[in-house]
DNA sequence: TCAAGGTGCTAATTCGTATTAGCACTTGAC
DNA sequence: GTCAAGTGCTAATACGAATTAGCACCTTGA
């Protein structure tokens, strides 16, 4: 071993080609400004000695000169490798990835953030989310104080999913739930269905209000009636008789992970999905789950919210004009649970 | 929007309270050592116009000085997050995120490495591993050349998986795949099985060569005789009536998906498995696979390969002396493939 | 021969923080 | 009255790259 390890500046580069420091950086970013000019031999020179060793400028001194790192933040709320909650984030990873590798960018998976009360914390962490250029927000919960201090800051970001204001317009890239929920309501009363149920958690999230609200508007348009249960899976589950003596004949469950024990439940209870009762799925699962039967429902467009995400903010920080908030159609799934009524 | 607003620094609060920067500096440091003191009122006052003005560290000038970034690369031969290979590396990616993490280090994905010939590439023009302070390898094959460089340059970093000198000896984090062959060559001794055969890729890439060296060494200790083979999945499956003629009892499969198929064959041949004949499978699947057996064989400790790598890694940056070179137990995992041989 | 203008480079400074060396002042002892 | 020790602070600098201003050397042309 050579013991002492340094890394390569270039006053390391200059002093190899016999050049400044200066000469170096110029030659680096290739500046062509009348006033700053590099004989072609000098040039040649310094990139002959930034190949050999593999130079690169250091991205913490260049940030602190400039502005930009071509790093792009990944903050996730949850860890993001471990399994659990894997399955439904890769496809948003994966989109961003992609997005990233186009734009020469690389990627920094803010994993130091400390994890306070079971989820990391944008702004405990000693701000090193700073040292990208900006960020992609994954998660289904954001913690609204910090949305809104990165909004007043005005430090450049994009949610994976929309976001309500806070203190200002939050740049997302999120899923038309509304929309999709809709579509299929008006589904179910083409095929005939009069009552229809939701079976959601209740929690604000967004992208669950967004269900739920989408949900009520559409039964309003469609001239159905529609009852709205909140509440975990198992408690779901134990008010299936109630909503089965109401007349319920559809169930748009916000989780989908929720919807085989629910079809189990019903089964035993004696309304097998589809003929008995019509049960939708609004979405994808969050958390693993195996299924029996092909739900009818929609896909959220995972891969291409991840996509246009990191396009956002690359458009952001290029201070590009774009549509910062944008809602993506989702895909109709035309499953097996969704049938005319019985009777 | 608000234009561009100024970061608070240190000189501002060192204006609002009189005093100077470096002030400001050892208060917030709270450096109590001998020779730097600070009056009670002064810390008072300076620590007022902190709260004041919400002044926080910027924390790249703060990386600036202490010359590392806290940065781990994790450098994969192949895109993280796609599908395809996803399962096999996942565990990997687990373990490295869990131990940076732990070391409050963030994970660059190193994307923007330029894909040549299917392949991303470590040494290239506009690749950034020296962003990060050092590097975690991850890919079953690695380029000779290029793990050379990195070992002459002295550059920090950490293979998941053994790989052979290159040069002068590699860190890394491996399994002990000659081992936990081994230990199954015996278990199938005992069973009475002598005549055993290895199926492999012929690759040469050392995870794959260590289980094959791994079944010949046992193969001398225990006294059975055996057979190597080198194809892919079809030429396996089609050299399956040969080794039956030859009177093999059980087949050492290096690659765990190739398993499935080969057993479908062997019932069609007349050879259920494990009536007659036994299968093992060395490791788990690199490849998506489905399996009806549940495979007798060993698991690679993929997530204790990941966390231990950044550990090494983190440790070579402390220049702290460890183990750089590192080969884990697997744990065997006993299914229902392998039996005595039959007759 | 000397100014004008072009060419090729460098010194000095900037960014925000941490650290080192040391200055100015007080107190106390003799 | 002088020296030593102690106290409370600051000036200067480093970190690594980018940028601004400008210097020395060359050609030209008159």
């Amino acid at each position: 071993m050579t013991g002492h390890r340094r890394r390569v500046t270039q006053q390391d580069i200059a002093r190899i080609s016999g050049v400044s420091q200066t000469t170096v950086s110029l030659v680096l970013n290739n500046r062509l400004d009348a006033g700053t000019r590099i004989a072609p031999e000098t040039r040649e020179r310094v990139l002959e000695a930034i190949a050999e060793t593999g130079y690169v400028a250091d991205p913490v001194a260049r940030r602190m000169v400039a502005r930009r790192n071509r790093i792009i933040g990944v903050f996730t709320y949850e860890a993001v490798f471990p399994s659990g909650t894997r399955d439904f984030y890769q496809p948003f990873l994966a989109g961003i990835e992609e997005s990233a590798e186009r734009l020469g960018c690389d990627l920094l998976l803010l994993t130091s953030a400390p994890v306070v009360a079971g989820r990391r914390r944008i702004f405990d962490d000693g701000n090193r989310f700073r040292l990208a250029d900006g960020c992609i927000l994954l998660g289904r919960e954001t913690d609204a104080g910090e949305l809104a201090r990165l909004v007043a800051e005005d430090y450049p970001f994009v949610s994976v999913g929309r976001r309500d204001d806070a203190g200002g317009p939050v740049p997302y890239v999120g899923a038309d739930y509304p929309g999709a929920v809709a579509a299929l309501v008006a589904g179910a009363r083409e095929l005939g269905h009069r009552r229809l149920a939701y079976l959601g958690s209740g929690s604000r999230a967004e992208s669950r209000a967004d269900r739920r609200d989408g949900f009520t508007a559409a039964l309003a348009r469609t001239g159905a009636t529609g009852t709205v249960l909140a509440g975990e899976t198992q408690e779901l589950i134990a008010r299936l008789p109630e909503l089965l003596a109401d007349g319920v004949t559809a169930l748009f469950v916000e989780e989908p992970a929720d919807c085989q024990p629910l079809a189990d439940r019903l089964a035993a209870l004696g309304h097998p999905v589809p003929a008995g009762i019509s049960v939708v799925a609004l979405g994808d699962p969050t958390r693993p789950a195996t299924a029996d039967i092909d739900f009818t429902g929609f896909r959220i467009p995972r891969r291409e919210m991840g996509r246009q995400a990191v396009e956002v903010l690359s458009a952001l920080l290029a201070e590009e004009s774009t549509t910062a908030q944008r809602l993506l159609a989702c895909d109709g799934h035309r499953g097996a649970s969704l049938a005319p009524p019985p009777g």
